[in-house]
DNA sequence: ACCATTAAGTTAATGGTGTTAACATCGATT
DNA sequence: AATCGATGTTAACACCATTAACTTAATGGT
């Protein structure tokens, strides 16, 4: 229904079924959620045979990989993009952290694809190119952690990314349960809360430098990865 | 597999199909992931037919809704248990946080099941002792937060709680990404890390209170405190 | 002791799904 | 102009959830 029906109503070749299936299949895994997004209909609702979208894509995964690697890059443009006018780097974690929950309200199906489904954990043949664009997006976050931190060695920035993303990667999934989260608000606004959290994700890395070295006994007790 | 075939070896009921159904499906699901779990393959691991195990759910999802209460309820009390000791509130605070950590790694698919599925969420039919069993967890965890806050004013307790749950739910759900961890960690130890997160969250009450008074500045600038 | 009821299994069928093989069409290259 | 590869079609296959209709066995009232 896209701009198919423009030249000729009834051409063989669709001319853009790739990206017109990508753009479908974003659609109707917001309207539906992704789990239950059906080959058979996506291509019926674009008008084209069952079979038509193997042609582009091996496999339902790859995809549903395909979309969640257009949300990778698509989130990282918007953070970029955000915090392009930010005149500190406390600012820059600011609008940074803005962009990312802005986009996972916008388009949370597109969100819980990209970091809750199975699609970079499970199953052997896994999206290469996916998992290149997920850690590309990781590395671009640690660097506008680090420009927040004081104390700059790898293990402070680390730390601190990942407790800040923590943070944030689950208020955003929090909020995305619609019969929770009014049980959770009580006389809260939503964006109160939200600005609570943005002001712990400032804070944090100074909590964060404290409490590895409160904590630590030996220089490094223990090698072991849980 | 359980404890059928002690009896007759072919009883034609099972006995304790239900029990049974949820023990299977809840290793299935571990295994392989609690998507691709097949309604099927669990009636044929128990030796029971397909249609079987319709006569205890009337649903897959109703089999994993279950399954997913029977998580809450599990969690919870890990968290009383391992809470039970704590001489002081900030001691239970960070007992609880660990056995949440604990659980979402013993379990992960489990817990990704009861709280980033679509159960909770979506489809018309939603399982109503899920939700009662959700929101009664949820309470007990504001409750543990309430001991740790200085105000105890409805608003500073509900953004502490959700704040903190929120850090410990995105590092849960972020150290699941198999893939993604090692990455993120560097030098890190998982331990290390741990600890840091369970830091920032013992002290973040205090930069919630401050983070809401610091940022409001509009017209009911306080509506109910002194 | 009998029998009706019912919970808990069975088999067989229905309809939907991802996926593939074999064939068809068309735009582009030679 | 003939060909060839990319893209689409049709017709199958295998799997799966679910349901209808039937069977078995245990239970409880008389």
């Amino acid at each position: 229904m896209r701009r198919k029906t423009k030249r000729v109503a009834r051409a063989y070749h669709h001319g853009d079924l790739r990206d017109a299936l990508l753009s479908a299949a974003r659609d109707e895994i917001e309207r539906s959620g992704y789990e239950s997004l059906s080959m058979r209909d996506l291509a019926a609702s674009l008008g084209v045979s069952e079979a038509a979208p193997y042609r582009h894509f091996t496999d339902r995964r790859s995809l549903l990989a395909a979309l969640a690697a257009q949300g990778f890059r698509e989130l990282e443009a918007a953070a970029r993009r955000a915090m392009a006018k930010a005149p500190d780097p406390v600012a820059r974690m600011d609008q940074g952290a803005r962009a990312y929950l802005a986009f996972a309200t916008r388009s949370p199906e597109l969100f819980r694809l990209m970091f809750v489904s199975d699609l970079l954990t499970r199953a052997a043949p896994r999206d290469s190119s996916l998992v290149s664009v997920a850690h590309q997006f990781h590395h671009q976050f640690e660097a506008v952690v680090s420009g927040l931190c004081s104390r700059k060695d790898e293990r402070s920035v680390k730390a601190a990314a990942l407790t800040i993303w923590s943070l944030l990667h689950g208020f955003a999934l929090l909020r995305m349960g619609h019969r929770l989260i009014p049980f959770m608000l009580g006389p809260l606004s939503g964006a109160d809360l939200a600005e609570a959290v943005l002001s712990v994700a400032s804070d944090s890395p100074n909590s964060i430098g404290r409490g590895l070295d409160h904590r630590r006994r030996g220089p490094r007790a223990r090698k072991k990865q849980p």
